[in-house]
DNA sequence: TGAAAACTGTGGTCATTGGT
DNA sequence: ACCAATGACCACAGTTTTCA
């Protein structure tokens, strides 16, 4: 190693770090600048080196960009954008992810060392069940499949088998009302079998949704002239018609419907659902998407709402 | 035996997601 | 808003296999 290297590693202070490993391959890397100049050497020595004794430690962008500006210096030809550049927005406002040869060095770094266990993968949020209550779940669900009645031992089984029937999140609505009879049975509800323009409008529905490899979902439909003669209120989804009172009992059932089989809101409604998901019913949920246009709806309601009490 | 084809691993970018 | 993290994807170089 030359003196004006050596010079250059001790002011940055990076000989210390690199000197186990620096007098051999850091001859090499020093040796091939000038001809076919070893890049990836150089950054995964320097990786390496900043990860030593913490597989799990992370680099931030001024320490990458310190780096890289380091690598300048020495190896004066070497421009730094090469090593890092840090995350920027685009004309557009678009994100542009963090790029250049230490930052790809960390990441395929960090890869190996996953794939290798020496850093733990993150947590996910499904918490594991226990055997014994999964033992009991399988049995509940084997109940469930076969049997639509006595609905209160319905109900207790369908409530003590949630997370097992969400860890084992079905495909399609379709799924679930194939494995789950009680699904199917009209308990409390009248489910009619002649409804002359109803059919048409949802197998379109069903027909728009599979052009984009979506599966239908329930929905609210009420039936009338206007909506000051209204024939009747319905809950359709895929062959099943819940027939209720009112509009807004239509709406709420669809709501419970869409929670109880752990759902998707249509796409094209999502921010009307999600609106009364949050305001209506007050839930909140980790699955939850915002939208402008629903957060404003909220906002402008309050200010209604405070403006008429003042 | 050497050229061509097939395969494999590494290094890199990008879009997107998730956390602060 | 920022930026770290992730996964999909691609290009390319090196290696192995196939075949004339």
């Amino acid at each position: 190693m030359d003196n004006f290297v050596r010079e250059k590693l001790l002011e940055w202070n990076l000989l210390d770090k690199l000197k186990d490993k620096f007098d051999d391959e850091g001859k090499v890397i020093k040796a091939s600048y000038g001809k076919k100049f070893l890049r990836s050497k150089l950054c995964d020595l320097i990786i390496k080196n900043e990860l030593k004794g913490d597989f799990n430690k992370r680099i931030t962008s001024d320490r990458f960009r310190a780096l890289a500006i380091e690598i300048n210096d020495i190896f004066l030809h070497e421009p730094p954008e090469l090593y890092y550049v840090s995350y920027v927005r685009n004309a557009n406002g678009k994100p542009k992810a963090a790029r250049g040869k230490l930052w790809s060095t960390y990441c395929y770094l960090r890869k190996t060392y996953k794939q290798l266990n020496l850093i733990s993968q993150p947590s996910t949020s499904t918490s594991k069940l226990n055997t014994e209550v999964e033992e009991d779940c399988e049995e509940h669900i084997q109940w469930l499949k076969n049997n639509s009645l006595p609905f209160p031992i319905v109900i207790e089984k369908w409530k003590a088998t949630t997370n097992y029937r969400i860890a084992q999140f079905p495909e399609s609505i379709d799924h679930y009302l194939n494995t789950y009879k009680c699904l199917r049975s009209q308990t409390g509800f009248l489910l009619l079998e002649n409804i002359n323009d109803l059919e048409p409008e949802l197998s379109l529905r069903a027909s728009k949704y599979a052009n984009y490899k979506l599966t239908s979902q329930p929905i609210p439909v009420i039936i009338g002239e206007s909506l000051s003669n209204i024939e009747g209120c319905y809950v359709c989804f895929n062959d099943i018609r819940y027939r209720v009172d009112t509009p807004l009992k239509a709406v709420d059932l669809c709501f419970k419907v869409y929670h109880t089989l752990n759902a998707e809101y249509p796409k094209e409604c999502d921010s009307v659902w999600m609106f009364i998901q949050t305001y209506i019913y007050e839930i909140k949920t980790e699955y939850d998407r915002k939208y402008v246009a629903t957060s404003s709806l909220m906002a402008d309601i309050e200010k209604l709402k405070s403006e008429k009490i003042d």
